[in-house]
DNA sequence: ATGACTGCAAAGACTTTGCATCTTT
DNA sequence: AAAGATGCAAAGTCTTTGCAGTCAT
């Protein structure tokens, strides 16, 4: 089993995916990091992003609109799925469901609630 | 707002869906159906799983390594999504939150738990 | 030094779409 | 006939990967 080291790039990743509230993609981090580090390459946060998983310093909180959405908040938490923006957005307070008796091993558990958010909801902007 | 016809493969790729039991993908739909229809079309299938979308006759009930899987069932109800295998499956029993009162306009909910299932447990990888 | 990390670009995988043709209404 | 549905293949997106060079330990 390989030891994953430090390096300036990934430690850059984290920092910006710990820090967003927006649940970022995979671009959107290559976005913010792009005009400091001119030579970060999308493959990159692609390959750390995978490895953060693995390591449990991250999940994946869901696919919106092909999209994969990140989270270094691994505390399961429930979340809002907005279908025209695409935003998600954490809920609190929402309790999560405990882990029934199963066969199955479960490892983590996933609540997303769809629908639309206030911003995009019809009538809201005039 | 145009109107949806009949027709034979839009019926037939529903039947195949509706039957499944397995949450499946658009490609493994295609896959049932192209014995019967040998000029059927992925695209088709594609398609017409948009389709049901947004007339409510189908949820995507999760993306597992990147492929969307599919339900006929669109009543609310938990699943169980092994990480090794990928297969869906349904959990009986247990109870959906209730949709919390929000700035948003909630439509659905979902709940999944994710792990490895009782088939690839005795082979666990990490 | 060794093995991990990265940039770059190509390849892969899944999904969508344009257009001509066939079907349903 | 009009409007929708489909096949086919190309295009579009997102993600992964091979390779050669660079960096951390």
């Amino acid at each position: 089993m390989k030891h994953s080291r430090q390096s300036k790039k990934r430690n850059a990743i984290y920092d910006v995916l710990s820090s967003a509230k927006s649940h970022p993609t995979a671009e959107w981090i290559y976005e913010q990091l792009k005009g400091d580090m001119p030579d970060l390459s999308l493959g990159t946060v692609y390959r750390n992003l995978v490895l953060f998983k693995q390591e449990g310093l991250a999940v994946g909180v869901a696919t919106v609109n092909g999209r994969e959405r990140f989270d270094a908040c691994t505390a399961p938490h429930a979340h809002f799925i907005c279908r025209v923006c695409g935003n998600v957005i954490d809920l609190e307070g929402i309790p999560m469901p405990e882990f029934p008796r199963l066969d199955m091993e479960i490892e983590t558990s996933q609540v997303n609630f769809h629908g639309i958010c206030s911003e995009c909801a019809p009538g809201q902007r005039s």
